[in-house]
Order: C-alpha cells, then structure tokens, then sequence
DNA sequence: CTTGGCACTCAGCACTGTTGAGTGCCAGAT
DNA sequence: ATCTGGCACTCAACAGTGCTGAGTGCCAAG
C-alpha cells in the first residue's frame, strides 16, 4: 500500500534529519534506508506529504525537513518509547540512592535527567495540595513573631515566619499549635482549610485577633504561596543545541527563568502518569515555539504528586528523550513511595 | 607630562571599545575624544602601551582593544565608581521594599542586580557562621525520626531531617531541646560546636546514643551542609553578550551551574565591604576566563554577612557595574540591619 | 617631543563562476 | 495505476578576484 510507504519515508526523514541535522533528500535517503524504490518514487511521496504539511522546504533546490505537523505524526504514530539500556538503568539506581532527603532526591533527579538527554530538565516538586500534612509547629520568635513550619507526608518542608499585629503569649502559642496538629495531622492539605478555620471559635474573644492572623497565613501558606517550586538543570546543553540553531538562545533562557512558565509546561502535562509531548508551536508560551517539551507525572504510591520533563529542539530523538523521562519518572516515583 | 596623556589614551580606548564593542583606531580615537593632538602622535603613544601589554592588536592593521591587564589599570587608576541617578535609586527602593522574608530580598536583590546591570547576577545567602542562632527547633516525627530546624538572626532558615538508630521518647527530645535552646540562643553559630557538645554528658547513659546522633547531625548543618547558598538571575543576558562576542556561551552556562564555582567566585572577593573587581584571567576558574566579576560584600549592622556581585564580558562598563553592585549591597544590608 | 607624509597591510565587501545536491515533470515501462 | 529513468532547472555554498578604507609603522622635518 502507497500510504504506508509514505510514513515510512516521513520516518526515514525524522530519524534521518535528527541524526545529521541537514536537509535530507531522496537520494541519500534510498542509500541510507532500504526502502525498496527509486529517487523519484520518493520525490513524488515528498511532494505528498508536503501537500500534507508534514514535511518542509528551507529553500528550493534542498532537502525536506519535518514541519511540527511531521513530528507529530512521527510521534504518535510511527515510533515507539525507546527504553534505556541495562547500563542506564543502573546508572539512574546507583546515582539516585545516594540521595539524603527530598531536597537531594530532586536535586539529583533534574541533574540526572539532563545528562541522559542533553537537554534542559525540570522537575515539580510535590504538590503540596495533593499531600497530606505530617506535622505542623509553631515557633514563637518574638512577642509578636511566629515561625511556621509544615511538613508533608511526601517530605516537603515549608516554612514562614509571621508577623502579627497583637502580641502573643507562648501559652497561647502552645494551644494553638496542639489544638492545630490535632485536628489537621494526616489530613490532605486541600481539606486543610475548613477544618482549620473552624478552631478561632475555640479560643478567648481577646484572643481571636492573634489566632486568626495566625491561622490566615496558615491558609495562606497551603493554598497559595509555593505552592508549586521547580526545579532546572542542565541549561548548559542549551548552547550546544543553540549553536547549528536560529541561534536565539536567548528567548529560550528568558522563557526559562520565569518560575510560572515552568509551571505552566510541567502543569499542562495531560493528566495522569502518561507522556505528555508538546511538539513547537503547540507550547503557547513565547520564546519556546520551536522547543518541544516532554512530560511525565512521577507518583508517590499510585497518586501523581507532581510532574517533570525537559525542554530540547523540536528536532531532539524522541524515543529515546521519552525512554529517559519514563524511566527517572519511575526511579522518582519509587524512592518517593519507599521512604514511607 | 607624555605619561598621562597616554594614560589618558588608554581610558579612551577602553571608553570607545566598551561603547562600541569595535576595536579603536587612532584617527576615530581623535576625533572623538578631545586629545589635543594628532594621530600619529596617538599612534606613538599606542604602540607604547601595547609594549607595556595593556591594548592588543586583533590582527595587523585593525585598531586595539585593551587587554586584561589594560581594564585592570583602567578600574585601578583611570576609573571612579558611577553613582546611580537619583531615579535608579529610587527603583531599588521600591523594587525591595515589598520583600516579605529572606528568601524574598534575595531573589529580589538578586533579578534587581541583574537587570540595572544587564548581566547575571549572584547573591550569597547570609553566611550561617557569621550569624547568631535565634532559635533552635526539634520536632519528633516518629519514633526514629526528628526535624530539627534552626533559625539564624539573619532570618536564615535551616532544615534537617535527622534519622536515628535509636528511638527517641518525646519527654527526651523535649529535654534536649530546651537545654539546646538555652546553651545555644544567642551564641553565634561557629561557637556552638564547644557548648553543645558538651551538653552528651547530662544525660542519662542509655539516652545518648540517640542524644549524640541528634547534636552530631545539627553540629553538621551548623558547620559543613547548606553553609553557603548562593541564588542566580539573569542568565538570559548571556546570550546578549555572546553574539558579539567569542560566541561560546556554553563554558560560563556551565561554571554558572556548579554553585561550587560560584562560591568561590563570591568568596575570593577581598576581605572587607569594598568592591571586588577580578578581570578576565584573573579568574582561575575555568570557562570564565574572558569574563569579569564584579563582588562586594553586604553587612548586616557592621559585619559583612555574605557577598553579591554580577558576572558579564571583559568589556563591561566598569564604572556603572561597580556602581549598580554596591548600590545594591548597600540596600540589601540597610535592609537586613533594619527589619531588626 | 610632535607632526605630516608615505608606503604597506589586511578584513570586509561585492561580484563572479562553478559545483553538487536537490527538485518537478514527463513519457515510457511494468 | 504505479514506478522509473531522464532531463531541465534551481540555488546554497564555496572559492577566487579585485577594490576600498581603516589602520599601522616609520621617517624626516618642525
């Protein structure tokens, strides 16, 4: 069937064009591929598909290269998850067993993760809303100061320090902060509120101004603040992609900077555990339409907490980049669900 | 005098080559600047200064550029530090002003460095050992398990989870910490190590295995883990001055990653609060040779507490980089001594 | 010590021709 | 209906050529 041999040749073009970045044209593309047929057999199947979009011109008279439609067909349709090698595999174990605390686990994660793929890495940590809280203390600093700290189950560290209006006691302080880790120790953090604002009843009318300014920055500190941090590495590799390039890394970096760009990338992974790709222009975001971003939920027992991925050159090895992603997303999500 | 007209050359050269990013000739270099002599009197006077090995010839017959050791008698001799208008002031003001905690001033300080500046810009959290401890926290979080937080007078907030071999009962922790908080409050950090160490030997015989693994883990945080952190910004202004420049972002992108490196950079600058300038060779760091480091320390009341600065090309404004960086450090400490 | 003059150098630019990889199309073979 | 070989055409990349202008070093005179 003609139809088929089309998508063999937009395959032959993709794993050609990512291998030597150039233009790929009929010829070198039979001597390279055995796919049967003559030159001009191909040039009518390239005419084709650049009917379709799939494929591109830089200029007349050169070779053929996958347009962001072309990665997309190449992607869902022509290739599969390419999984690492035993040597990889271990690599990741012995790189991130090592690792301390949460902190470190992400640390080494993103770090790892840009090694394999030559690619700039990112990874979320935990969500906070999706966990449940440990352990909640409250430090009093001064009379009219409070250190709030707040661990979740999935060894997330939050902390702030209040200042409040009305001086209060440390007998106070320490009700508060009982009555608080009764009622909100093991309880998800989305259903943290409710319970919580409850408790100002409890206490003294003379006493609710503290406690309440308390108990708002407490909500605050759920809901809002942090909520999500993010984590980079590996920015380095962007130069070497930048160099056969546009050559605008900068727009790139820029994108890279801002936290909530970040956030929005790893946030708009589909939902659930499954690979997420987004191929040029389909990321919205200004200064990476002609990155491709790939994504994974890592899961701590079966509950995605949070996501993380790299950003590379539309024209990166896709099976490969997804293999990689795949397997520190697993690694992550085991460690996680191991260390109780 | 020929002597300091020659110098006077020099300034010159370095002001054109700044400006213009081209290498200077004499006959626009009169023209310019008013020498009150000739070209060929320039020229004399050039080919001087290259034997003293301050300006460079790219290739025969192109105009100088100056070498490092050129900028160096530039910043040392020829050069006062630009102070910033009164508008650029008054956006430092307002750009720090709304930061909430420590973790805020820095990265405000930090993006704020980086954009009066143009370049990447770093700033060093408050040194642990040099700051006094406010607070001292340990929260049991099972059996095994304790969280020990540690809050610096700089605002500093330090975390640790701490396993131990030994289970530890609540009345013990309790105990241990109020005899912390008591020997330790108030002390500055590196001279805790004595007192608390000492404190093993109040417990009970079976309490102090679990005891001693608790004071040998904070005695690590105080002394060796997390001493130092350092936060980054601007990276994307990279990319700026690599087009024009040796094109090879990729080696500073790099050195920038290892906080390692950026240590020592922020560390290397003098002892004292007066500004560092180290120009390119001078940095032995590899990957940075060709660019300059602009550091000064920041002080929290009298006492410098930690350093910033900015990383950029050779060819920097040095006047306006060294001004924007103390203007900064200057608002960073205000700031720090006031928020008590 | 400064200056004008002079010969020399050389990067950069514009222009030219050549080459090679690539295309589109068409008529004939299967 | 599909493939193929042939052919004319296009064009980026490269190398060669010549010119220009900015710049230098040197020297003899002021």
């Amino acid at each position: 069937m003609t139809e088929d041999r089309r998508l063999a040749v937009l395959r032959a073009i993709v794993e050609d064009y990512v291998a030597t970045h150039e233009p790929v044209g009929s010829r070198s593309l039979v001597e390279r591929y055995s796919l049967g047929v003559s030159p001009a057999t191909i040039r009518n199947d390239m005419a084709a598909l650049e009917d379709e979009g799939l494929i591109a011109q830089p200029h007349t008279s050169a070779g053929r290269i996958p347009t962001d439609q072309g990665y997309r067909v190449f992607v869902d349709r022509l290739s599969q998850v390419k999984p690492l090698s035993g040597a990889e595999k271990r690599a990741i174990g012995s790189f991130l067993d090592g690792a301390v605390d949460l902190d470190d686990v992400m640390q080494r994660s993103v770090r790892l993760l840009s090694q394999l793929t030559h690619q700039v890495a990112m990874i979320q940590y935990p969500s906070l809303t999706r966990s449940t809280v440990r352990h909640i203390e409250l430090v009093g600093l001064g009379p009219q100061r409070v250190l709030m700290v707040l661990i979740a189950d999935t060894g997330r560290v939050e902390q702030r320090v209040i200042d409040i209006q009305f001086p209060i006691s440390d007998d106070l302080l320490a009700r508060l902060r009982s009555r608080i880790s009764e009622v909100a120790t093991g309880i998800r953090l989305v259903d943290v509120a409710p319970k919580v604002s409850g408790l100002v009843a409890e206490f003294a009318p003379d006493e609710r101004p503290g406690v309440s300014a308390i108990i708002a920055s407490l909500l605050e500190t759920v809901v809002e603040r942090h909520e999500e941090r993010v984590m980079l590495a590996g920015t380095s590799n962007l130069a070497a992609f930048g160099e056969d390039w546009g050559g605008s890394v900068r727009p790139v970096l820029e994108a890279l900077e801002e936290q909530m760009v970040l956030l929005r990338l790893l946030g708009e992974s589909m939902s659930g555990d499954s690979l997420s790709v987004r191929i040029g222009h389909e990321n919205d975001v200004e200064g990476l339409t002609s990155t491709s971003v790939v994504t994974v939920g890592y899961a701590r027992g079966d509950e995605v907490v949070a996501h993380m991925g790299v950003v590379g050159p539309t024209r990166m090895d896709y099976p490969s980049t997804m293999g990689s992603v795949r397997a520190v997303a697993r690694y992550v999500g085991r460690i996680l669900t191991e260390q109780q």
